[in-house]
DNA sequence: GTGAAAGCGCTAACAA
DNA sequence: TTGTTAGCGCTTTCAC
């Protein structure tokens, strides 16, 4: 890197007996065809020197880095990775570059924080695309989508689209669907009073896994109690709070269906507290899936949301987008289809 | 990006009606001095034309990205954001290194993986330096190290310091420390049977901490008793599986230490359900302090570790090594002290 | 089939 | 004080 004197194509040149642009024909397989026998001279070359061509100049040659950009924009960009979301979604598209010889950037970002920071790194060439995952749906998401837009830097949202007139492919997965089907296999248990525990409501996702939780109870002509639904965070201690109050309810629910299953958790902590059984005395449905949901006894009863899934398909599309030149693909909306899964909490 | 033709500092030269270098000197602030009047001309030109340089070919003519890669080198590599450590150790070092206007490209790395595009990855010059987070210190690691020492990018360890022949700079924390003052705590409550659920042995900071709890049962001349330490992995199951082991012995534990906070979880859990109370009949203690230490009832007694200054150290250090440009500056091994914090599960 | 050379956008040494 | 220009290492058009 330093120090010593860098190896470049033109060491490889001359040890070979060749042309730098041979070196490259040979290197990138074209675009010019190559004998056999040169190939081996530089190929050998390339070894004996240990040549290691520089992303650098080949970036600035060619307009591309191969590195792609993770974009986190979320309300605390300082716990961003011990999210579980995000750092599904990054590992899922960091194996997913890897294997496509690609490089992911992280770039975590407060909602609502200056986005001058972020146009400096999309416009200064160093990403060929980026991916976005967004939340929310604010004037603040919008913003940032203006601006990408402007920059012409290909990107993918994932989880939650963009506002469609900036015309963004996205995946996301069935949330309103996934929320519908617990609430529906609680129903068909038999159970009229469910509670639902809901997440941050600033998050879409929370929102719309209550209007799918909404749309069941109607659909299957369960009355709606609004005292049964609560809640406004991701934290344990809401959500214990929550499972409290709706338990010294008149007629309090015999199934609980939480946002996430990390609230699960501290659902299940406060019934066994007040001496109650999950899931005979009282049911117990997350959503999410996360790794501890099968460790927990017993097992989370959940909706298994493909994220691994979402961070390939975002990297297929993005790089799909990349190579299309005209990069003016028809949006594609994919929807990922979730997973109700039956274990033991209901 | 693509599509429009890009705006390149010919342009605001032009437009400004100086020359190319004059653009690079306001830009810069330096190396040469500019006087205000041309300054203004310029900046004028450049926000008019919303110009932004390209990190590419400053980066090939100065040799500098400003990219740092955080290596994360773990038994699996799928999982490897999901960990709090390396969640909370990345989102510390991107903070840090965006503040410095610095960006972080992730490689995640399987233990024992084959290093050829780790190597090409150093090599290509898109790193002006590396953190890699080691978790233990088998000959892969050394493998990996010694590649590393090879391409001579500057590098900083994180959490294990690599062997000392390599000579690079490491920043860590107390991890017998910790387990010494865990154990001493309990011991000065009185507790004379004392658990450790140990986590994967696989990880150095595993046997450490181990090794503190044996240091700290000598020191204050409490027997050892190699049944009530037990386990071999960081799952619900194995802590589950070993507190009702210990529970049943002749002389059972009063209180048990755990290698991680998550640990702690599964004991406490396995503890109620055989009816007993936490603190009161079996105090417990974690390692990690993790972000849901406070969240639980009671909120756990645990070992903090300081992760986020860990991840800034890293920054400053590496960062001194790549501006001391013969970065040949003596290795630094720094420990950071952990903090023994008394809440209410011991 | 192969080589020479232009140029990607920038910085800094050299001139003036 | 400011302008001119030689590269950084690579790809690819153009000429042979």
């Amino acid at each position: 890197m330093r120090s010593k004197k860098r190896i470049t194509h033109l060491d490889v040149a001359k040890l070979a007996g060749v042309s730098t642009a041979a070196v490259s024909y040979v290197i990138n397989n074209g675009p010019r065809p190559t004998s056999p026998e040169m190939r081996e001279r530089v190929m050998r070359a390339i070894r004996e020197l240990d040549y290691h061509p520089s992303v650098l100049a080949r970036g600035l040659r060619v307009q591309q880095t191969n590195i792609i950009g993770f974009i986190a924009y979320d309300y605390l960009s300082t716990k961003v990775f011990t999210s579980f979301y995000n750092a599904t979604i990054l590992t899922s598209l960091t194996m997913r570059l890897k294997s496509l010889s690609h490089y992911v950037l992280v770039y975590p970002m407060d909602i609502g924080q200056d986005l001058g920071d972020l146009e400096i790194l999309l416009r200064s060439g160093l990403l060929d695309g980026v991916v976005v995952r967004l939340v929310e749906d604010s004037p603040a998401t919008d913003a940032l989508l203006e601006m990408i837009t402007a920059t012409c830097v290909p990107c993918v949202c994932i989880e939650q689209p963009g506002a469609p007139r900036f015309g963004f492919s996205a995946v996301s997965y069935d949330d309103q669907g996934g929320a519908f089907e617990a609430t529906s296999y609680l129903i068909a248990q038999g159970h009229r009073r469910i509670g639902y525990i809901c997440g941050d409501m600033r998050y879409l996702t929370a929102r719309t896994r209550l209007a799918g939780y909404q749309r069941a109870l109607v659909h299957h002509g369960v009355a709606y109690d609004e005292k049964l639904v609560c809640g406004n965070s991701w934290l344990p201690s809401a959500a214990r709070a929550c499972v409290a109050q709706m338990m010294e309810l008149d007629s309090p629910p015999t199934a609980i269906f939480a946002a996430s299953d990390s609230l699960v958790f501290s659902v299940i902590e406060e019934l066994r507290r007040q001496g109650r059984r999950v899931p005979e005395d009282v049911a117990v449905v997350g959503f999410d899936d996360i790794e501890l949901a099968t460790e927990s006894i017993p097992p989370l009863t959940t909706v298994h949301i493909p994220l691994v899934e979402i961070g390939q398909r975002a990297v297929d599309l993005l790089i799909d987008l990349i190579q299309t030149e005209d990069h003016i693909s028809a949006a594609r909306l994919e929807v990922l289809p979730v997973e109700f899964v039956q274990r033991g909490t209901a």
